[in-house]
DNA sequence: ATTTATGCAAATCGTTTGCAAACCT
DNA sequence: AGGTTTGCAAACGATTTGCATAAAT
């Protein structure tokens, strides 16, 4: 059920601070908006967001994400659903995290790879790129297929 | 300019079998389509792949990249820009390939890394998933970072 | 002839934006 | 007060769809 409480103590800070550096404010909204992706603990849609907390405005939602999104602590996946998926950035949670795309649902989930096997791509990556003039700033790395959930529901 | 004359038409034949493998037609309109996407040699949005060919109407290109898309010889591609980008199939061009996306134009190219590498990485992906109950299907690496000529345009 | 694909125009739906009221300092 | 954020409603834009026509078998 979420995490310890001094990490959000810690995750808020760091929020403030970044928008504070953006010349922006920390608002109420702004807050909640933080705690709901924190809890979530995996990228969900703004409806899924939205679905406990009917008073906060949809609009509201998406111009606080895109600002949060700005300031680097917020990041938005696409993957093909109909909704984008909002999560907290890997430079705020502090881990370089993969994605497990349901193809059925649409859910998504994070994971991560031994850190070797991480270095052992970059390192792929770079060379491959390097044949081109193309300059990599970052890679993605996504496993599509079927969640547990849907599993269950078509094969078993 | 493309590529070799026999490759074409066995890519129209294999397209050919499969839409009459889901009881649909390989018309010209289709085959048009089909020819663009092998022109272009890499992900392209419906106005990109429409440009050159004004009657092509923009309705019937989506349904008909959505029809090949179903029996498997085009894929969509997300990425995050504001249009989708459609390519060849994998499994009709025969070969397993990765994104190079450029976050300033949206531009995406192909790219391939070294078999060996695409073999650890789907070692480690098949673990990584094994902890949860997600049944993986495919894996999708990109690479995101700034184009050749994006780069020249801004850096130099 | 009958079935299927096409093109146009209208509808859909996620997301964005204009504007006035509410908020914070 | 002065500048910002919020919420509502309207606008936007990519994609989809209804329907009548054209094409293919």
């Amino acid at each position: 059920m979420g995490r310890p409480e001094r990490d959000a103590d810690q995750l808020h800070r760091e929020v403030r601070d970044r928008l504070k550096g953006a010349d922006q404010i920390y608002t109420s909204g702004r807050q909640r908006l933080i705690e709901m992706l924190d809890e979530s603990g995996r990228p969900i849609t703004i409806p899924e967001l939205l679905a406990p907390h009917p008073d906060v405005a949809l609009s509201s939602a998406y111009r606080n994400l895109a600002v949060l999104e700005q300031v680097g602590v917020v990041s938005r996946i696409v993957s093909g659903g109909e909704h984008a998926r909002f999560e907290l950035a890997e430079e705020v949670v502090g881990d370089h995290h993969h994605h497990l795309i349901c193809q059925s649902c649409g859910r998504v989930d994070d994971f991560t790879v031994p850190s070797s096997v991480e270095r052992t791509i970059e390192r792929a990556l770079a060379e491959a790129a390097s044949d081109s003039s193309f300059v990599a700033e970052s890679h993605r790395l996504d496993l599509v297929g079927t969640c547990g959930a849907c599993a269950t529901a078509t094969g078993t």
